[in-house]
DNA sequence: GCAAGTTTGTCATCTTCTGCGACAAACGTC
DNA sequence: GACGTTTGTCGCAGAAGATGACAAACTTGC
């Protein structure tokens, strides 16, 4: 019948019907308490503009789901029929969180609404980064997280960082360079290797930090982010009206190899006077004097360095202040974001080279642009890919509480 | 059937009522009609799922409001009751485009689903791109236009075009150095100007062309897409999830002033080495040993020269092709977009380079981000940005199209 | 300690919108 | 012209939220 079209669909084509709004309504009230906390029923009336009887029927069945808990408010000292606080129970609902980083693995079991209810990190020789060595690493910490936790606890979705390009479409680990991987369908392993029905859901360890910076850091509730993370290799993330930009298949945010130098030293992508190059922390230990690879121990003396006012190490911040501006301002030209946020390394060193930053990006930004621009370093530390991991991972229970509660409990 | 995944909505705090779900699946119909052309109503029933009975309503309601019309199938040889065809009626429902450009100036009248009825371009000396002589100048043009309509013509919206920073919470025009223009409330005198109640929304002619190509264009279903447009400055419109990315304040896409030679030439902007500095036209009429300001019958030359095998031109070329492939490389990193669309200057010029611009994009983006993209040349050619200024004031009508009809009908 | 005022949960009923199924209409085929 | 197929139409059912009346639970004031 039908001829020949366009595979693509410009918008959602999908009728709606009543039991869409439900778990639309649903999913709203869920959200606002996993993000904003508990509230009681008045509150969550004024805020989804919805009445106080649907408010009732909704909060009843995510109740009945064991989802939320009512319990009576503490009196506030107002007049009036006290309401029941509806809040989340993160004991009965986690997702857990999977970090794969350089040199260590992290797992932890967050619970909704945000808390992380266990958290176990190890550090790792280079004798274990290889993707058998790391599954079986993560199955026993899994393990003992899960030993751990309630009994009554339900895993709602489990979700992975890895240091390195993952194609979100299948949850595969395109390239890692640092874990020398290439080409593994991580997904795929860690789920069978787990032996479970739960989804398993990788990304990019910065697009996770970026994503957990905006629902839990210092970007909470701003729609337009740029965050930039720093280490050896620079990566990022970007949140466009408060969603993350994945791009075609999801490897968006390579900030660090954005050409910024196009004749300056080699990269290890292959090209030359790539971002990474200039703001990483091989290029900022080498303009100091020390060795390229001198690890965070380094990075440290020469902070300590820089407090003492050594000329060497304030020199080499300088410049590191200087490229980094350059870089940041044309990718504020580029997203006009409303808030950067620098972490790792970048995080650690912005504090002493705020005013330098700045001033470059108020050179080499559009003045329109860069208006209202607010540079921050990263408050969430190490943990943030691990925090972002988890929200990821209640991504669809978030969107649609029952159906993926009986997804779950049917494929188990 | 399968709801629309919306992943990592942060709560669009609103509940959702019946009335809703109507609105939204006559919104979902239109939409199909404005984008895709007629339709006959069980076409319709495939694509939304909804039943025959609900299309039947639905329609019929579109028909009632005059937004489409139903006439009986042309037999196509199959069995069967045949299904009437629902259209668009363009000559009923329009939006006037407005294409505010460096030395023209162009108005159309572009009926619903997107066709052109009536369009004007006027070249203009310098001294009529004052604000108030451009004003005047298209409120004598959109009388023309309108006066050639259908008596029964409505005016769903009025989208405008500017070559230059567009705020787009304000409709104002923050700076067009084309133009002389600095902090012009734009979109208010106009609607003032033009004595209407209809809302005037203003954008960026770049972003504004990057969403025609979307919507109409080489671009049409692509949902992850990069546009740089380029003639004297570079300018580029960024599409994530088949939407347009426009930053915190309407400013994002202004690619060309992304520093890729820090320590290169001036940029009129203040800063030094940005991208339109290597790949705009008044560099590639010098590397030509041009005049750089030249303009368009300099490039015809330059472009005949490279036909006829002048190594002077083809050496300007291959500088152009060069930095445009590490600009265009950097974006790929940073959007991972599925294709690439070149407009301007660039798009003409693209066809002589294709080769080395593709090879330096090779070289320099990472192979995931690069892997499946698709660099093409414009199809839209000069009228790019009046159609998205088209498309940007349908959207309303088609986001909501009985609400907005109210709206228009009462406030006239 | 009790009445009044205020706020909020609950319940029955109404409204809106889509799904479902039966029937009829309009087409092609034999 | 009978038959099969596809599709519009119409009545009815089901789902979900709105409305409004009433009751419950709290504070305040005396």
């Amino acid at each position: 019948m039908s001829t020949a079209r366009t595979p693509f669909t410009l918008a959602p084509v999908s009728g709606v019907r009543s039991e869409t709004v439900r778990s639309a309504n649903l999913a709203t009230i869920l959200r606002e308490l996993h993000f904003h906390g508990p509230a009681s029923r008045s509150e969550l009336v004024a805020r989804t503009g919805l009445t106080r009887s649907a408010i009732g029927a909704l909060v009843g069945e995510l109740v009945k789901a064991d989802l939320v808990s009512e319990q009576r408010a503490a009196s506030d000292g107002s007049p009036g029929r006290p309401s029941p606080v509806a809040a989340p129970i993160p004991e009965r609902n986690v997702t857990l969180a999977v970090d794969v980083a350089v040199d260590s693995l992290g797992v932890a079991a967050v619970g909704l609404g945000g808390v992380v209810l266990r958290s176990e990190r190890i550090d790792r020789p280079r004798e274990r980064v290889a993707v058998d060595a790391t599954i079986d690493d993560i199955v026993a910490m899994v393990g003992r997280i899960e030993a751990a936790l309630d009994p009554g606890v339900r895993v709602l979705g489990i979700g992975v960082g890895v240091v390195g390009l993952v194609n979100r479409t299948d949850n595969s680990v395109s390239i890692a360079p640092n874990l020398g991987w290439h080409d593994v369908a991580f997904g795929d392993r860690l789920q069978r290797a787990l032996g479970r029905k739960v989804d398993v859901v990788v990304s990019n360890d910065a697009d996770l930090a970026a994503l957990a910076e905006v629902r839990r850091g210092v970007a909470t509730g701003a729609r337009e982010v740029l965050y930039v993370w720093g280490e050896v290799g620079v990566g990022g993330g970007l949140i466009s009206r408060g969603e993350p930009i994945t791009g075609a298949a999801g490897f968006a945010g390579e900030v660090g190899h954005v050409p910024v130098n196009p004749d300056g030293r080699p990269c290890r992508c292959g090209s030359t006077g790539c971002w990474e190059t200039e703001i990483g922390e091989g290029a900022l230990l080498e303009r100091s004097g020390r060795s390229p690879d001198g690890g965070r121990d380094a990075v440290d003396a020469l902070l300590a360095d820089a407090d003492a006012g050594v000329p060497a190490a304030l020199d080499a911040l300088a410049v590191e202040a200087r490229w980094l501006g350059i870089g940041l301002a044309g990718l504020v030209n580029v997203m006009n974001p409303s808030m950067v946020v620098l972490g790792g390394l970048l995080g650690r060193v912005f504090p002493y080279v705020h005013d330098e930053v700045l001033a470059e990006i108020d050179r080499r930004a559009l003045a329109s642009a860069r208006r209202g621009v607010v540079v921050v370093s990263s408050a969430l530390a190490g943990d943030a890919p691990m925090l972002g991991a988890a929200e990821l991972a209640f991504e669809p229970v978030l969107a649609d509480p029952l159906g993926t509660l009986r997804k779950i409990s049917t494929r188990r």
